[in-house]
DNA sequence: ATAGCTACCTGGGCGC
DNA sequence: TGCGCCCAGGTAGCTA
């Protein structure tokens, strides 16, 4: 469910009330949410202190400060994953909690995940990054994010432009929603070939990724449901602003022309076949 | 090496 | 009302 915009907004909420907050007590609700963990989570955890919340693409760790300054908590939250901070005294009443942190000054973090896809795992740092973040490219918001190392990488691929922009390796952060919108902002089809589109396409698609992303952050991010919402439980407000996604058969904004939906790389995918060519 | 399919889950909505 | 089917924002791992 997740994309760049809405962990960004996840992360900004934490780094706001988790920072310097101390473990005093884990406790692990399903199994599933901790598949990846070496040993016991709660032991890995407890005593050890938050530093700022870091982000790449949809990845999200929170590094561990010294004594384990090599060490980060690392989350994905999959489809469906949420991380809610509540005074201890206020629980969420979620059947799908899968994770409790009891943290100092009266707070708990709740990891809740109806479908399971999600995960935490206290993980060790290669250089400046958690070792499951390693194989992930950089984000388009990203000092390091180089245009023409990524347009190229694009350029090379025998695969759809759709499937390409959901391929983390190449540009992270881009998920099913942002790339049928910078698509269609960009006028390229979903289908086209990666490798016989110009290499000023290329750059289009990447750059409008990076705004639609942008201003899905300035909104909240998307939120169809109750199913994704910041630490304090609230909803995004991009969804009104959406252009192709989840529209077919309604009209373009743009030529009133009818949206289509067809399936690309096995994901429900939305384009305009006046607006997009 | 690369591209593409499948599995991993739960739940909501739809048609019968 | 209920059952079965399809769909959903992600990714790892397998196969060709």
């Amino acid at each position: 469910m997740p994309e760049l915009p809405e962990v960004e907004v996840v992360r900004r909420g934490l780094a706001q009330h988790l920072t310097g907050r101390t473990v005093e007590a884990v406790r692990v609700l399903h199994p599933r949410a901790v598949r990846d963990q070496n040993g016991d989570i709660a032991e890995a955890l407890v005593g050890y202190t938050f530093a700022e919340p870091e982000r790449r693409g949809k990845y999200l760790w929170i590094p561990l400060d010294p004594p384990h300054p090599t060490k980060a908590l690392f989350v994905h939250l999959g489809m469906s994953g949420q991380m809610l901070l509540n005074p201890t005294t206020a629980q969420p009443s979620s059947t799908h909690i899968r994770i409790q942190a009891d943290l100092d000054a009266g707070l708990t973090l709740s990891f809740i995940d109806q479908r399971t896809f999600g995960k935490w795992a206290v993980v060790e740092m290669q250089g400046s990054l958690p070792l499951p973040v390693a194989h992930i490219a950089p984000d388009p918001f990203e000092e390091c994010f180089d245009l023409s190392w990524a347009s190229n990488k694009i350029k090379h691929k025998h695969s759809e432009i759709k499937r390409v922009l959901l391929d983390q390796t190449v540009v992270s952060g881009i998920g099913n929603i942002y790339a049928d919108e910078a698509l269609f902002r960009a006028g390229i089809r979903p289908r086209r070939s990666a490798h016989f589109l110009s290499r000023p396409q290329i750059q289009r698609v990447l750059l409008a990724a990076r705004d639609v992303m942008a201003e899905a952050l300035e909104q909240g991010g998307t939120s169809f449901d109750a199913l994704y919402v910041n630490v304090d439980g609230e909803s995004g407000y991009f969804a009104r602003s959406l252009n192709v996604y989840g529209r077919g058969g309604k009209q373009c904004v743009n030529c009133e022309t009818e949206i289509r939906k067809i399936v690309v790389g096995g994901r429900g995918t939305h384009y305009c076949p006046q607006c997009q060519r």
